[in-house]
DNA sequence: TCTGGGGTCCTAGGACCC
DNA sequence: TCTGGGGTCCTAGGACCC
């Protein structure tokens, strides 16, 4: 059996864990640059309140409701689950993180049934009072029934925190209740089409056939359909290495016309990828830059960048790869046309393990000397502080590109002047 | 006025090989 | 007039996830 741990409204939660007034009232959290709502604590679901809502179609019904608004803190969130990870993974040895807020758990040889039940719940409670963040876990022959038994276990209380579908009867039931475009792998394209064979339950879509489903909704979709009928078949793996690196954000306000305030951005950007790169412990070959316009803003001129460089040698030189990125910036940036760019960022991509460097022939860098300067350069920064030491066109104020955060919270949990002081 | 960020996987079609 | 067969690899775009 497969059990599947979701924090409850995970940002939220992480909220009222320092903030503890905030237990029974309002909570949303915003997205970067305080666009869209995040996260929702359950009173702010009820209010009918979507995901991805813009904060200023609905600040009105914020204001009106007092619901507690925040920018995101992702500090604290990312902390928060290496906590709620820590603890589970001494339950299981087989854990599987599949994203910040949930995990699954291979429980087979703990039992069955009841005692199955019984032994989550002492998980869901342990983290509870380990964390302060509260857990549902479904259980589940699959994993994509264990989605739909955490969904239950989120809705009824009569659960207390964990739901289980072990026997053919559950399943159908669990099924009957359950609508295809809830189901985890039905996105809103193939709701469409399944919509237009009558298909509104995830019952209904295991009656239909195999060759059905491949023919409409290819591999992906049949391995939900088996799935759903109790064959496993989706893996999930803990990825040894990303096969591409992104960091990209949106501007505040109109957004950037100026060259220099977007090299600036880009700059940044390509340094964030270059730690995420050493982290990893890889290299990459190619290098892609974006810059766009606004697609909500159609009375404004739109244009959009996107150049990518290959690299002659794998690398995770910051200088390199600031200067390259820059470069390729430059090569496609407009000034003429009074183009307000609103997002940018950049892609590291074609990854190699940094110890497995295909050198070149023609290569005109001296690479020893780079990595010696570069490991200095880790070991200020390691001691000091992220971007103690940076490139020049990183820029020193960051004020024409930096995010809007009006209401974040503390980093109660990795910046000693943020810890909470007990009285 | 104001609309997030970071990923993976699959498929079709083109380029190329012998 | 009439132009093969069987592959691989790469890429862009689509779909999905949280």
């Amino acid at each position: 059996m497969i059990a599947l741990v979701d924090c409850n409204n995970f940002y939220c939660s992480c909220e009222r864990v320092f903030n503890p007034l905030l237990r029974d009232k309002p909570v949303v959290v915003l997205s970067n640059n305080d666009g869209c709502v995040v996260a929702r604590s359950n009173e702010v679901k009820a209010m009918g309140i979507k995901m991805g809502t813009p904060l200023y179609q609905i600040r009105n019904i914020l204001e009106a409701n007092n619901v507690a608004v925040f920018s995101s803190n992702y500090n604290l969130y990312g902390d928060m689950s290496r906590r709620v990870m820590m603890l589970l993974s001494e339950f299981t040895p087989e854990l599987t993180q599949y994203s910040i807020d949930e995990a699954f758990l291979d429980l087979s040889g703990f039992g069955e049934g009841e005692k199955l039940v019984s032994y989550g719940r002492k998980i869901v409670k342990t983290i509870g009072k380990g964390t302060g963040i509260p857990v549902t876990m479904g259980i589940a022959p699959t994993k994509t029934l264990a989605k739909v038994a955490s969904r239950y276990g989120k809705k009824y209380k009569g659960y207390g925190g964990v739901c289980i579908i072990d026997t053919e009867d559950k399943r159908i039931k669990a099924l009957q209740g359950f609508e295809i475009g809830e189901v985890w792998g039905i996105g809103h394209r193939s709701l469409d089409k399944l919509r237009y064979y009558g298909i509104n339950t995830a019952l209904d879509f295991t009656q239909k056939s195999e060759s059905f489903v491949r023919k409409l909704l290819t591999i992906t979709g049949v391995r939900t359909w088996k799935e759903l009928r109790g064959e496993s078949c989706i893996d999930v793996e803990e990825l040894p290495q990303k096969k591409s690196i992104c960091t990209s954000r949106s501007f505040p306000d109109s957004g950037l016309s100026e060259l220099s305030s977007l090299e600036e951005a880009v700059a940044n950007f390509t340094s964030e990828c270059v730690r995420k790169l050493r982290m990893q412990h890889s290299c990459c070959t190619e290098i892609t830059v974006f810059a766009y316009t606004s697609r909500f803003r159609l009375d404004l001129p739109q244009h959009c960048i996107n150049r990518t460089i290959h690299l002659q040698v794998p690398t995770n030189d910051l200088q390199e790869l600031v200067s390259t990125a820059v470069r390729a910036l430059r090569m496609d940036f407009r000034k003429e046309g009074g183009y307000l760019y609103k997002k940018a960022g950049v892609i590291a991509w074609n990854i190699v393990p940094d110890s497995a460097i295909q050198t070149n022939l023609f290569d005109t860098i001296d690479r020893e000397k780079q990595s010696r300067l570069a490991a200095a350069i880790d070991a200020i920064n390691r001691k000091n502080g992220h971007n103690t030491i940076k490139v020049a066109v990183q820029g020193t104020t960051g004020k024409s590109w930096h995010l809007k955060c009006e209401h974040i919270s503390k980093q109660y949990t990795t910046n000693l002047d943020d810890v909470i002081i007990v009285k």
